[in-house]
DNA sequence: TAGTGGTCTAGACCACATT
DNA sequence: ATGTGGTCTAGACCACTAA
């Protein structure tokens, strides 16, 4: 029957007691998951907003609730003046491997793409994971991750000027980005910790990830170690949508089937 | 001046032009960010949604919207019946890291406590991950993480029957949990691979983390390898409000002031 | 009992993309 | 011009916590 003229009292009783008193939009959203599982495939658009909040007898608000959620776990994608879409599965992204220092140099290269370097008193809050007092210089690099084709992530990339006493400081922006990563790639970096935690994409991020400003980010912040001392930070926002992080030893790990990502929901 | 009597439409254009028109709910997720940065401190309580919504001229809608991003960045905590809260900065969670088998499972028998233990056929989700075909008996032991008495993750950690011959099948629920994890120790793990992304607690999940369903959660995936072969999947939900994951080697990083996290909002 | 956040409604208007 | 999702309003009632 798909999504049918069904009002929502009529699905939330399936036993003769309501229980709980499970919200509509909860509700909403379990039979929404469902009937995108069974009758609609990716890229597919659902009846518009005031279509299905009429057929389920809520007001549009609440119907919106239902998506919100759905959008959230990456099942929808809503376009302005277009519609409601079935998403893809999310694209598993390597982050931070355990490749050898070359490979992973020119991995990088490949993948981030330069968009502005500027030198400045380093902030408050920077400082103080960069192990630095408050206004030392350091170089900012900006980058973009895109994979085949599509942006999935901005970095800011920040390094102690005090870290590379040989860079030249005449060079203009463009050049002096390739500076700081040359110099920072003949470093050496021994190691790497990473941390990655749930944010919101800022206007300046938001508008190099193509979507608007309150937009779900995972941040990932790695630590670059250097001889024993922290050497640079880099900030990353990977795009909540349309990402699955992938962390692991280089071909180490059995593959199975990992197109197919099993959510909490589908195994419990 | 703190939460004035400020109306929106008087802190929009700091310059003469209101320009990109940005929506009011961002802008003051702004305003209330800034305020609670040097206004506010930790476990504080803001004044109530209806108070706030009257200060700043706008629907109490609106307001819960401003509200609705702060807490998904971690920066709030909304408890019913109480009031709004400023939120502690998150808590680092190591995750895997490259610590010895050993140490690592003495590490997980501390901070995880077992909730229970089900034998049943795969899913059709699960069989996939796994590389089984539907229906295959697989053993599912449900856990918890807490830290310091508060509970951040939730699991299930999936084993085919098959991997583990040796189990006595007699065994009931408690035992076999046990049984379980004692033989997937023995099988000896080398080599794990593991995946985040972003979700929702559903409705068991929620009731682990103590967190009303819909709750944003970090689902990291692992696959545990044993010889060669896929021997377990384990899925693990995250309260994403709370906790930062850390990946890294132990020790070999560089630690300054973690304790305060660097924000992709503060550094840029 | 009073106060809080959570849910829900029925409208309105706007920004954007297509035709 | 039309149709879409995005924003915003002004109310209402409910569920929970505390005094």
């Amino acid at each position: 029957m798909g999504l049918s003229s069904l009002r929502v009292e009529d699905t939330v009783g399936q036993g003769t007691l309501a229980a709980v008193a499970e919200p509509k939009y909860w509700h909403l959203r379990t039979v929404l998951l469902r009937t995108m599982d069974t009758e609609f495939s990716t890229g597919q658009v659902l009846p518009n907003e005031r279509e299905l909040s009429a057929r389920f007898g809520v007001a549009r608000a609440t119907l919106r609730q239902a998506l919100d959620q759905l959008e959230l776990e990456g099942r929808l994608v809503r376009r302005r003046g277009i519609g409601t879409l079935v998403a893809a599965p999310r694209v598993g992204i390597p982050v931070g491997g355990r490749q050898s220092g070359r490979a992973a140099a020119a991995h990088a290269a490949q993948e981030w793409k330069v968009v502005d370097c500027t030198t400045g008193p380093a902030t408050a809050a920077l400082a103080r994971t960069l192990g630095l007092a408050e206004g030392d210089q350091v170089h900012t690099v900006r980058r973009l991750r895109t994979v085949q084709g599509v942006a999935v992530a901005a970095e800011s990339l920040h390094v102690p000027s005090a870290a590379l006493p040989h860079l030249a400081v005449v060079v203009d922006g463009g050049d002096r980005a390739r500076g700081v990563l040359r110099q920072l790639e003949r470093l050496g970096v021994d190691g790497e910790s990473r941390s990655v935690e749930l944010g919101v994409a800022e206007a300046a991020e938001a508008a190099l990830l193509e979507r608007p400003p309150g937009t779900p980010v995972l941040v990932v912040t790695t630590q670059y170690a250097a001889a024993g001392r922290l050497a640079a930070v880099a900030v990353s926002t990977y795009r909540a949508d349309t990402c699955k992080l992938t962390f692991g030893e280089s071909g180490a790990a059995v593959q199975v089937a990992s197109a197919v990502p099993v959510s909490a929901a589908a195994v419990s």
